[in-house]
DNA sequence: AGCCTGACTCGGA
DNA sequence: CTCCGAGCCAGGC
């Protein structure tokens, strides 16, 4: 379909993301086929509020937490993803090679 | 239609 | 490691 719904598609991928994982706006931008949209998907994540959508295993390229204090009310997202069991360092960043989610292979649109 | 903003990212200083 | 600037995408005014 050529509806838009950028978004839709977004929340879509983000609810496939398991607890203790986390991804990023880039990583989720680029399975849709937009590897520049990093800020749209983050824009996607502030403006939904769907309790179905894991925005707080979202975080920046960098594994730092990029609305830390951008979120009127609700718990942290880093005191979500530490009770995933997700670590931060001193710095309070997370070590994406240890857990970023590595999306499936999804329905192999070429098989061999 | 045009201009500004933003939960991003990358490359350079 | 931190700071700055430019590129990209969609929405609000």
């Amino acid at each position: 379909m050529t509806t838009d719904a950028f978004f839709g598609r977004v929340y879509h991928v983000v609810r496939q993301i398991p607890p203790g994982r986390v991804a990023t706006y880039g990583q989720i931008a680029r399975l849709l086929g937009e590897p520049h949209a990093a800020r749209t998907v983050g824009w996607a994540m502030r403006a939904s509020t769907d309790p179905t959508v894991p925005w707080h295993r979202v975080v920046n390229a960098q594994g730092r937490i990029s609305a830390e204090g951008t979120r009127r009310e609700g718990p942290l997202q880093r005191a979500l993803l530490e009770e995933e069991g997700i670590d931060f360092d001193a710095r309070g960043r997370v070590d994406l090679g240890l857990y970023q989610w590595r999306p499936p292979p999804e329905v192999s649109p070429r098989p061999a």
